[in-house]
DNA sequence: TTGTGTTTTATTGCCTCC
DNA sequence: GGAGGCAATAAAACACAA
């Protein structure tokens, strides 16, 4: 038996003529009438009753409903529980015994109703709560296939332009070197390194962009550059280091800037450890 | 009308607090 | 230990399509 209720036996209920008993069935306990009342009386069940004396009124309420039914609230009862619920969604005893005495009510059917409308509440909130996370994970996912894009963008914009060069390279690499006055840098290669330089004089010292940490690159003096690794076969190869202006010390101000290019024929061919001079500026470094 | 899904009312058992 | 809250559940009431 549940501790802190009144319970009563069914079966003294439905065979006798207690007032207070009929009044209980005419509302609280209306299932056990329409349902299962036969097997109530079999079983002898005890069932729940009122928690205290003073909670058995409205008498004439009662007694204008069929006890057969569950009967749903009035519109003019939700409003005035739904009003109090907005005040405050617990419901303390006091209050529960005014709001029971105005709707005419059980206080124990106020208390149930109190606590059947904190449940849809909380089911709501839920349901917000999973609404809100949501629409905040879709644009955040938004984000990040537009930020994934656009890195396979610039990626295979990257590609593209190191193919072009490595192109461009090799062609000069066909060519006899001779001194930069006889033999100028064909346009296209100038345009090229002058990008270059100008991104390396905006970019200060240091070379600074990156598109990928995990993709392969080269370094290209100071000025990070991206070579892809598959690549290295051909005519641009990896360097370790390249000399550069600050590590010389030597700045005649030019505004080109040193640069290994060197395919494993130019490699064959000129040995390892010797500088390949293409205008002067590209180094050969084992 | 009937089957089916949803909402509302109420019960039960367990838990926490004082 | 009593009172009250909550989760789970039952079942009536209701809505609605076929």
């Amino acid at each position: 038996m549940e501790s802190g209720r009144l319970y009563f036996d069914t079966t003294s209920v439905c065979r006798g003529n207690n007032s207070m008993n009929m009044l209980y069935l005419g509302n609280a306990d209306l299932s056990f009438r329409g349902r299962s009342m036969m097997s109530m009386e079999e079983g002898s069940k005890r069932r729940p009753f009122f928690s205290s004396p003073d909670e058995l009124y409205d008498e004439e309420y009662y007694e204008e409903q069929s006890p057969e039914k569950k009967r749903r609230l009035t519109s003019e009862q939700v409003h005035l529980l739904e009003k109090s619920f907005e005040e405050e969604n617990k419901l303390e005893p006091e209050r529960k015994t005014q709001l029971a005495k105005k709707l005419g009510l059980q206080p124990r059917q106020v208390a149930v109703w109190f606590q059947n409308r904190r449940a849809r509440w909380k089911t709501k909130q839920l349901e917000r709560d999973y609404d809100v996370l949501k629409s905040s994970y879709d644009s955040l996912l938004s984000t990040y296939d537009s930020i994934v894009k656009e890195n396979e963008k610039l990626k295979s914009e990257v590609v593209s332009l190191n193919e072009k060069l490595q192109v461009q390279a090799k062609e000069m690499l066909g060519e006899p070197l001779l001194d930069k006055e006889a033999n100028p840098l064909p346009i296209e290669i100038a345009q090229i390194f002058s990008i270059k330089v100008d991104d390396h004089m905006s970019a200060g010292s240091v070379g600074s962009a990156v598109v990928d940490e995990g993709s392969p690159h080269v370094v290209v003096d100071s000025v990070d550059s991206y070579f892809p690794a598959d690549n290295y076969g051909g005519c641009v190869a990896p360097i370790e280091r390249v000399q550069s202006e600050e590590d010389d010390g030597s700045d005649d101000g030019r505004s080109y800037f040193n640069v290994f290019v060197a395919s494993e024929t130019e490699q064959q061919n000129h040995g390892e450890g010797e500088a390949l001079n293409w205008w002067g500026n590209m180094y050969y470094v084992a």
